[in-house]
DNA sequence: GCCGTTTTCGGCCCGACTGTTTTCAGTCG
């Protein structure tokens, strides 16, 4: 049993509980236990053999969120593979009852009705019973609901909906700010949720926009969205909030408030619920309330009134700015990346946030592929665009000799490319310090019967080797551990390119002892790799972390097959800041000196 | 089911929108 499948397990559960109305907090805190797994690099297992043999003072109780029943639920996992109540509650529960749930609008309530009263147990039931009327006379049901219903079928019907890649929704919101942009009655947006927080998929978008605080010109600015040439439907609108759906079936949510509560209401949409709860938690402990509208003192509630878009009339103590918010509850603004619902009101309140990483501090990029192999622009191109965005040095890693289909190379061609590097390098210096150095490296492949693809008195002579597993990626989790390990062992590799092999939406990671790479990583001196590349972000931020914490330096690349791929960068960036890494845990931050003395003994230097 | 410089019991974030209602429940974020 590994953390993800006993993640997933406790939020089976937490489905369950919930389509039988049991409490909120109860089904809450399975979900909670099944995020907090699901992100934790250290394995259940390890900590729970420790509890065990009393040589750790660690035990399961001591993750925040499991108490003594989670911990002996783990356990039982852990022994033997199953847990007693998820049978009992899937033996009890249809299971095309999940199907159904997708139904936009149907939630664990009204879906047990229909069950209940209908006997329904698939979407196929569930149309025919809407065809023949019946739904609309179940109580708290009517036409309109069932008329809804129906016309959700097919999308429920539909494979399942992939979010979007963090790139794309990037796309996508900076057309909308533009377009919003143009309605005159729109004094301030910003975009907020999960885009913001930059998590490596997006499931909606979300605007917030200050008007004067009139319905009316909150209506136009709705209207304006409705208007955006890429809106295909409008899902709801009221006086305050809008959702419309957009481009590649994106959910977009807007927000019309004033001025007095952008801040709060920047924040509350930011996200993520878990921090939110975390937060206003906190406020209530302070004898305060937060909402969308601001920061309230927690006094008569008589007082309380309505504005005309919404909000109390009372004694407000923040909400203009995110600070202010942050500010109300004794804590420093939180960047939105380490939102999550982790430790960062802990860090916050011990000033001990980090200083995260900006685009600003990266100076090289260590991972790029050129005409050689499958890149599509030259090294003179790769070279002059590198130029153009301000790096101070790249590494060409085109592939080597294993990956065949990329036309990978073998030492006479490696030999030959570096070669015209050192008369790129020269030529560039040629009128005193060089706009740029280009250092000469390699991908090799790990292969699947152990080894690399090029051999080490060639990698000798390199100054930068990424290391990567492209084939033999169904191996066993013992096997590719194993063959990721003996790479780092190799005093040539410098770091380890895409470790989980991941492709977001596409993919799954290959099944690898992250832990043990880790250490071994730290043990040697290798780097890992933050690719940027939009599909991968790999390492993930929880890897990332796990690495910082081991004492792991990182390198973000982009990993870019044109020019256009340099610009991924940002992307590598996001999924930095969201592991909590500074420049300082990023080797290419450093300057060319530094970053060739901080390399591990054994590669060519400079 | 978790959690505790007030607590081992009694709390647990908060509000908009819709449809079905006649004051609110369910859903969603």
């Amino acid at each position: 049993m590994t953390n993800v499948d006993i993640a997933t397990i406790f939020g089976r559960v937490a489905d369950l509980l919930e389509f039988n109305a049991e409490n909120a907090f109860r089904v809450r805190a399975y979900r909670n236990a099944a995020h907090t797994i699901g992100s934790m690099v250290e394995s259940l297992a390890s900590i729970n053999l420790a509890s065990i043999n009393e040589h750790s003072g660690r035990s399961l109780t001591d993750i925040d969120g499991i108490g003594a029943d989670l911990a002996a639920k783990i356990q039982i996992l852990l022994d033997t593979g199953r847990l007693p109540l998820l049978d009992e509650l899937e033996k009890a529960v249809p299971s095309g009852v999940f199907a159904i749930m997708r139904v936009p609008g149907l939630g664990p309530k009204k879906v047990k009705l229909l069950v209940d009263q209908l006997g329904i147990d698939s979407l196929e039931g569930l149309e025919s019973a809407c065809l023949a009327g019946q739904v609309q006379d179940l109580k708290g049901f009517g036409e309109k609901t069932q008329a809804a219903i129906l016309a959700a079928i097919p999308f429920a019907k539909s494979p399942e909906h992939s979010r979007l890649l963090w790139n794309d929704a990037d796309s996508t919101v900076q057309i909308l700010l533009a377009w919003m942009q143009t309605c005159p009655q729109v004094r301030q947006i910003e975009a907020a949720g999960s885009w913001r927080r930059g998590r490596d998929t997006v499931g909606d978008i979300d605007l917030l926009v200050e008007c004067d605080g009139t319905r009316e010109t909150a209506q136009a600015v709705m209207n304006h969205l409705h208007a955006w040439p890429g809106t295909t439907e409008v899902l709801l609108s009221g006086d305050t909030k809008t959702s419309v759906r957009g481009p590649q079936e994106i959910q977009i949510d807007l927000r019309v408030v004033e001025h007095a509560s952008f801040g709060a209401a920047w924040q509350y949409f930011t996200g993520s619920k878990e921090h939110n709860i975390r937060l206003r938690s906190r406020a209530r402990d302070r004898g305060l309330t937060i909402n969308e509208y601001g920061v309230y003192r927690l006094a008569d509630p008589g007082e309380a009134g309505d504005s005309e878009l919404g909000g109390k009339v009372g004694e407000s103590i923040a909400g203009t700015t995110e600070a202010d918010v942050y500010g109300a509850v004794g804590l420093p603004w939180i960047p939105p990346e380490l939102r999550e619902g982790g430790d960062e009101l802990l860090l916050a309140e011990c000033g001990k946030l980090p200083v995260l990483v900006t685009l600003a501090d990266i100076r090289g990029d260590l991972h790029m592929h050129t005409t050689a192999t499958d890149g599509t622009a030259t090294l003179g191109e790769m070279t002059r665009a590198a130029i153009e965005r301000g790096l101070e040095y790249i590494a060409i890693t085109d592939h080597g000799k294993r990956v065949t289909m990329a036309r990978g190379l073998d030492e006479e061609r490696l030999l030959k490319q570096w070669a015209e590097i050192d008369r790129l390098n020269a030529s560039l210096a040629e009128d005193g310090a060089p706009p740029l150095v280009v250092l000469k490296g390699i991908e090799v492949d790990m292969l699947e019967k152990g080894g690399l693809d090029l051999p080490d008195d060639i990698l000798e002579q390199a100054d930068w080797v990424v290391a990567s597993l492209h084939y033999g990626q169904s191996q066993s989790r013992a096997r590719i551990t194993e063959r990721i390990i003996e790479a780092i062992e190799n005093p040539h590799v410098s770091v380890i390119g895409h470790p989980t092999g991941r492709l977001l939406n596409r993919r799954q990671a290959y099944d690898v002892d992250i832990e043990a790479v880790i250490a071994a990583a730290a043990r040697t001196g290798t780097f890992l790799e933050i690719n940027a590349n939009p599909w991968r972000l790999d390492l993930n931020e929880h890897h990332a972390a796990a690495a910082k914490k081991a004492g792991v330096k990182l390198v973000i690349s982009t990993d870019a097959h044109a020019t256009s791929g340099l610009d991924m960068m940002r992307c590598g960036i996001v999924q930095a800041r969201r592991a909590g890494l500074e420049a300082c845990d990023i080797v290419n931050t450093q300057t060319l000196i530094a970053f060739h003395r901080a390399k591990k003994p054994g590669g060519a230097s400079r």
